[in-house]
RNA sequence: GCCCAAGUGGCGGAAUGGUAGACGCAGGGGAUUCAAAAUCCCCCGGCCGAAAGGCCGUGCCGGUUCGAGUCCGGCCUUGGGCACCA
């Protein structure tokens, strides 16, 4: 008998796919499109256990979706522009483009041993100037249609290497090349204004029904629409120009517990004051000198400068506030400046009583738990939660008992009404700056003239391709050192100008990609008839890192481009479907050196045994640490290519299915793959003999029996497809497998069921289905074989067990009819011995019957 | 710090509010074999018990319910994101 050999059929049946030419997809009316799309890779050089999963996930729906009669599109392109193109020419010599297109053909081939589904025909890298050409196309319709502009905006300036850094490049507040403490440096950048559609893209969520529900929450925190109170506090003795300071509160019923004003130290006061005050020029500096990311603003201590000024309390003309300068407010939120009430915020309690200041509670608990301290008399900050009622001790409207969110609405209409502020609606969501100062991207394609301003480039001049003469001996950005590509006449008056030497961030190139990839090859960005017909994505998959920024950018241009007559009114939301997958993990080996540094070790050269693992070529021991998401840095990466070439891809892609939902992690296991690898090798065996099986019928019960439990396979395995349930329906085709092996079942019945299973298993492991498809006699590719369905009338028993509880314990089962009255039920249930012993005679109080699930009987 | 998740046997995990542990791995026992590999069969949460069976058990504390892994409140731990990593 012939062994299941991968090596032997993989190759073959992704030729007999290609020659048939099943995964072109073109337009066509007489079948349902899909479009099932997976978040394509940038090109680091190899792939990695992620990807596979991610495609393999993606080609299951695919190949599903085909079986099932859709005309599906399938495509995959590469997210090319980057940082590490540029980190890797500085390191070792040579060039982006050449690295980049070099890694592509690499992972390009590593990617077709795995027989995705793919349409190659429309592989994009979005370096190529075809791509980056009509994006900057984009770029000139959002400028006209006002979608994009210029202000300036703070980034990281490494001032020995004289470079822009990106966060990542910073390192505990100093360059992570040069070790020099970073400052921050205000530029002109460009910004796309997605805070106009923030209420768009926060309503818009509510449609989106199959999207998960955390990504939605995550988005619309994000977004962060509040209500709130926007008015001014009076300056005393203010100067010239600040006479009040405007700030936003969303908790104005907190208003009478203020107790000192806190500007940004970028507020315009801020940067007033610091002309005649060292100090506080010396406290701004500091503030400027940490990171620009929320997350360090926010750890950080929490520290403020006392300006000396003071404001009236707009109720209360005699009850002065300081105004101090804290490091915590941001610039961009609200106005820039807020009032602290200590008794309610922990920040502004910490706050207060690190300077000195007054806490005075506004309101308490209706009904205080036992041993509630107020903040007045030194507890912590008071924030009840939401449907707690509490009751006002210094209320703005005079009311005594109200509950939170009420509060704030009266808070604000009684304010209104004398005429302090008004009502204001807020988004935390703040323009998006596109603004790169790198070479590898997408350059912005505008000119600086002296007269003319900031000029578009004329379409016809694009693509504004990237110059090749550029070296990356120095930090900083070579297209500002390229004179004769930086220097360029005017596209307006023709006078001597200067391009634009900023590129586009990388987030821009996959905004829109998903669009491209319906006409990948048109003049324009889009060509409106293939993406009328296309679009939307139906199916989107990726990982969940890329719940809030992509996403939201993608749907931002979604917006953008309809309104440049880009895409039909349709593709408002471009993502009908996501699914976010998660990580593939593997434990990390690592020991210590002489330094009790940590070494990393890879996977391949460790021996593990119950003892403990050891280096293979040294017996060194070492340490196993708990799984995380694999990564170069530590080692713990599996190559797929080797697990390819040692099971075949069909057990790459089994296993990675299998053994974990798929949103969630999955950890790595050469157990797990050599698991995958021997039930693949028993399917084949089992279907080997099957197909050698003289026709005809075995014993009507057996024959019965099998076939029953065929069409509950069919059943389970299509709800757990369609449903994301992948590894359910992978346990559902053991049990299925493991019933064709037991059963007594004769020849044709065997035979269609083992065909079905090859259907079953053939959009997960795609070339050993068609393998025992043609074993079987089966016509035709089982790629194209349409999809089997389920005979409701055999999936249900004619009767069944029923546990029976007393007292929410089980104490015993009856089998009964499966369309029993409820009544008959009961009666069944109260007859066994389990419970007429527990009664004693005695009455229940009450008995639960939910038919075909459960009994419980109350005593 | 803020936002969002996840936590179930030795391990990966299953379970529309209804028999917790499907399916798989590891482990134990057996069959086959001259022997091994491969394959096949059985057992496999903990405690008590010869067994029948009983008690406990889904990160921790409380609550709702006839019934909670599942719902609610509060914690703990781990992971993702925090706007220039992609």
């Amino acid at each position: 008998m012939s062994r299941y050999s991968a090596a032997a059929i993989e190759t073959k049946w992704q030729e007999a796919w290609t020659d048939a030419g099943i995964f072109r997809a073109s337009r066509s009316e007489d079948r349902p499109k899909y479009y099932v799309l997976e978040m394509f890779p940038y090109p680091s050089g190899r792939i990695h256990m992620g990807h596979v999963r991610n495609y393999t996930m993606g080609d299951l729906i695919a190949r599903y979706k085909l079986a099932t009669g859709h005309n599906v599109l399938h495509p995959m392109g590469w997210d090319a522009f980057g940082m590490p193109a540029e980190n890797a020419a500085m390191e070792k010599g040579g060039h982006p483009r050449e690295w980049t297109y070099s890694n592509i053909a690499d992972m390009r081939e590593q990617m077709k041993p795995l027989g995705l589904s793919i349409d190659w025909s429309r592989e994009f890298a979005t370096c190529d100037p075809e791509y980056y050409g009509q994006q900057q196309a984009l770029f000139i319709d959002f400028l006209e249609k006002g979608l994009v502009y210029r202000k300036n905006a703070v980034v990281n300036w490494d001032p020995v290497d004289m470079t822009v850094l990106a966060n990542e490049q910073v390192e505990n507040g100093r360059g992570w090349r040069s070790g020099a403490l970073v400052e921050r440096r205000e530029l002109t950048q460009w910004f796309f204004r997605i805070s106009d559609f923030a209420e768009d893209l926060l309503d818009a969520l509510e449609g989106l029904d199959d999207w998960p529900a955390k990504v939605k929450t995550m988005q619309a925190n994000w977004i962060g629409r509040s209500r709130g109170l926007q008015f001014a506090f009076d300056v005393i003795d203010g100067p010239e120009g600040h006479g009040e300071i405007e700030v936003y509160t969303t908790r104005p019923d907190t208003l009478m517990g203020a107790s000192f004003i806190g500007v940004s130290p970028d507020h315009p006061l801020a940067r007033q004051l610091e002309q005649d005050d060292a100090g506080l020029a010396a406290f701004n500096a500091e503030c400027r000198r940490m990171g620009t990311s929320e997350e360090e603003l926010e750890k950080a201590e929490k520290k403020g400068h006392d300006t000396g000024l003071r404001v009236r309390h707009p109720f209360d003309d005699s009850w002065e506030l300081p105004v101090y300068v804290a490091n915590f407010i941001l610039m961009d939120y609200g106005t820039g400046a807020i009032f602290g009430c200590p008794a309610h915020d922990q920040r502004d309690l910490d706050f207060a009583r690190k300077y000195g200041l007054p806490v005075m509670d506004t309101f308490v608990p209706a009904d205080p738990p036992e041993g509630f301290t107020r903040p007045e008399a030194g507890g912590p900050a008071y924030v009840p939660p939401k449907s707690e009622t509490v009751r006002y001790v210094r209320p703005v409207t005079g009311g005594e008992m109200q509950t939170g969110d009420d509060a704030v609405d009266a808070a604000i209409a009684h304010c209104e009404s004398r005429g302090v502020g008004r009502g204001v609606t807020n988004y935390r969501l703040r323009d998006w700056g596109l603004s790169r100062q790198r070479y590898w991207g997408c350059p912005i394609p505008v000119v600086h003239c002296d007269s003319c301003g900031v000029v578009p480039e004329r379409k016809e001049n694009l693509p504004i391709t990237l110059p090749d003469d550029v070296a990356f001996d120095q930090p900083g950005n070579p297209l500002d050192r390229h004179p004769t590509w930086r220097d360029v006449p005017c596209p307006n008056c023709g006078a001597p100008a200067r391009r634009e030497t900023d590129t586009m961030d990388t987030f821009v190139d996959s905004s829109w990609y998903f669009v491209r990839f319906t006409a990948p090859r048109a003049v324009t960005p889009t060509d409106l008839d293939d993406a009328t017909y296309w679009m939307n994505v139906d199916q989107y998959i990726g990982g969940i890192e890329h719940a809030i920024l992509h996403l939201l950018y993608s749907r931002f241009f979604a917006r953008a481009m309809q309104i440049c007559g880009h895409l039909p009114e349709k593709c408002r939301e471009p993502f009908d479907a996501l699914f976010t997958q998660g990580m593939v993990t593997h434990a990390i080996y690592v020991s210590r050196d002489e330094n009790d540094r940590p070494v990393y070790h890879f996977p391949d050269d460790v021996e593990v045994h119950e003892s403990g693992a050891r280096l293979g070529a040294t017996g060194e021991p070492v340490e196993i640490v708990p799984s995380a998401k694999m990564s170069k840095s530590k080692k713990n990466v599996v190559d797929p290519v080797s697990i390819i070439e040692r099971f075949g891809a069909d057990t790459a892609r089994w296993f990675v299915l299998s053994d974990s939902p798929p949103e969630r992690d999955v950890e790595w296991t050469d157990a797990g793959a050599e698991a995958a690898h021997k039930h693949l090798s028993r399917v084949y065996r089992l279907v080997s003999e099957i197909a050698r099986m003289p026709a005809g019928a075995g014993t009507a019960e057996a024959d019965d029996t099998l076939l029953r439990e065929m069409h509950r396979a069919i059943h389970d395995v299509t709800g757990g497809v369609d449903s994301f349930g992948f590894n359910a329906a992978i346990a559902r085709l053991y049990a299925f497998t493991n019933a064709l092996a037991k059963s007594e079942a004769g020849g044709d019945a065997k035979r269609q069921a083992a065909r079905t299973l090859a259907q079953l298993m053939a959009p997960m492991t795609p070339h050993l289905s068609e393998e025992l498809w043609t074993m079987l006699g089966g016509e035709g590719l089982v790629a194209t074989a349409a999809w089997p369905r389920a005979d409701e009338a055999m999936l249900v028993d004619e009767s069944v067990t029923l546990p029976v509880q007393i007292n929410g314990k089980r104490r015993t089962e009856i089998r009964v009819p499966r369309d029993m009255d409820k009544a008959e039920v009961e009666k069944s249930a109260l007859a066994t011995d389990a419970v007429t012993k527990a009664l004693d005679g005695a009455q229940p109080r009450k008995v639960i019957v939910v038919p075909g699930r459960i009994v419980n009987v109350v005593i």
